[in-house]
DNA sequence: CATGAATGAGTCTTCATTCAT
DNA sequence: CATGAATGAAGACTCATTCAT
């Protein structure tokens, strides 16, 4: 398996880098080998084009990011404590790799249509922990019975997208790990007094 | 003032529609000045270059927007309606307008981070339309005392970008106006039951 | 209409020169840009990309050729005098010109199959032209009344190829233009004594 | 000796295939390699470079054609007849060998003047044979007794090469066989009634 | 002898921008 | 004011060849 190569983490690892330092445009193949300590022509015998580091890129790290999140979510009792949690790594995350977030947040997102569906595609898993999470907090009968859960799902993302990609273009200059309570407590009750 | 003459509407008009049927990186200048009916180079004239293109167009947009809101605001008694007005214009203009929803939510966004950053800058007004909602909101007593304003509204901005983007990916197969009660519900009271 | 201005032949011309001195595989597209004096996207606006431009130089040149062979055997009485006419014009042709007889008969052969049958194509006329005078031949009585004109006409060409060839080969070592009756004779009584 | 190795006529055999099946650009090393069941690196063991499986494919299976065409040609009496059964073996072995066609009469002309200098170079035992045959007509008397030996032997393998050439670019519709009389018929007494 | 992972040189094409008319 | 022909910089990708195992 290509994936479980060193050099296929290596050249990941480069072109989060350099995309991160250099931006999406000035991020050439002959830049992320360099990085990588590679020859250009190495980087085709693990990714099929410029694209495909992208989509892996996306693939590698988010995959690891919903493994984790999946095995700490079965350890909480309730829904409530799993958005929490879930909150929580999702900052956390961003906040402990800045790098990951530029790419995440505002590079990654330079790319063209075809790529952002591919992006969209890899987030699905993400998304079925969230709709999980609040169908959970319906049966429970702790979120609203009449909660319509793709609108609940799009605030959440969508909060936390904005929270995130805020902090990176104010290049964060506050921390994101205080945010995690005051986040949650927003996306549990709103803004009502 | 060369944005009162009508090539430099002419010419913001063409390059919405142009990059809507296009996509941002088959917008090239020479398409938009075809579409628009002027020589390549008179796009030089009324702009400094393609990027002011697309600041202009963001500007034009946003400002006719954010003048009409403040409009409409001003005879809404208090913050709730009028955050409640807030979400009907967003989700209304955009799905009267499909193009814009397109080139705003999507090609816009396939633009360099000094482009996200002018953008930002022109988001400026429409923040601090939100932000007096909110501390408007805190005043009267019907939002938290203590609501931290900045991440409220970042949830607001948040949930209605999620929104719009989701729909326009999924091809606008749904009603994007049905939504403006239960995203209101959801921003003002969460998602407990 | 673009291959009336200027720049167009004086382009096919610098890639005819650059091609003979070159070598197909080290005729660059900046090269031949360069030898006619304009920007390398120069090129782009009279050409579809760079093997259009060796299909237009063939078909520039060889227009010009069977025209001018075409006016020529008008004035001729006869079939036997038009061969000769066609031998005699055929060798002078490339004899007046060995850059082009370098790039027709070696390097144009270095190209794929594609570009190969767009030059059978235009080839067309040419051996419409050879067998409206086997034809001719063979209804005057003077060619054999059973000859195979597709046979007899791919002998005619074969043999001139053959000729040409052999002479750019041998680095034009001799005078082509010497062969025009000897190589007429072949062709019309054969080798028998 | 390296070519009575079993691996180098199994690496030429692969690059016929791999050359007529795909050709001559997309016959890569690695392809011929896999087609000949062996690694990357074992072609360098039995051949210089690229080039060098091209001129030795060419010079195998000339070795072969000639070696089997002086045998024949002895057996014959006079040079009408050697003539006669030159042109059917010319004819009959690329009607044998449609991948061998191919090879030789459109991919391996894709090939720089370089490797064409060394195919001539094999072709010259072929030269000498025609050569010789075209001689002892001419000793014979049956040939004209002013006969440029030179120019005649050019006719006969121009004919002979166009007349392959276009059977195989006409897909081998017809039967090649077919041709021979025909053929050595217009050879010897060219195309007048 | 045989392998195959790694190397790295080399080029066509696009398109934002200019400026002579 | 308006034109549009001309410019030229810049980068992803292929594939023949090597050499450590």
């Amino acid at each position: 398996m290509k994936r479980d190569k060193p050099k296929y983490k290596q050249i990941i690892d480069a072109a989060v880098k350099v995309i991160a330092e250099n931006g999406f445009h000035q991020a050439q193949v002959s830049k992320i080998a360099k990085a990588a300590g590679v020859a250009d022509g190495t980087i085709y015998l693990y990714f099929k084009n410029k694209e495909d580091i992208l989509v892996s890129l996306f693939e590698e790290k988010m995959g690891q990011f919903t493994e984790k999140i999946e095995q700490v979510i079965a350890g909480k009792s309730n829904s409530i404590e799993k958005l929490l949690a879930l909150v929580e790594m999702h900052l956390y995350q961003l906040a402990d790799d800045p790098n990951l977030a530029v790419v995440t947040q505002i590079e990654l997102r330079q790319s063209n249509k075809e790529l952002r569906t591919q992006i969209n595609a890899i987030l699905k898993n993400y998304i079925n922990i969230v709709d999980a999470i609040l169908q959970e907090g319906i049966n429970e009968g702790v979120m609203k019975k009449d909660l319509d859960v793709r609108l609940a799902r799009q605030m959440v993302f969508g909060t936390l997208d904005e929270i995130v990609t805020n902090w990176v273009m104010n290049e964060q200059k506050y921390n994101l790990k205080d945010l995690v309570r005051p986040v949650h407590q927003l996306l549990i009750n709103g803004i009502s007094a």
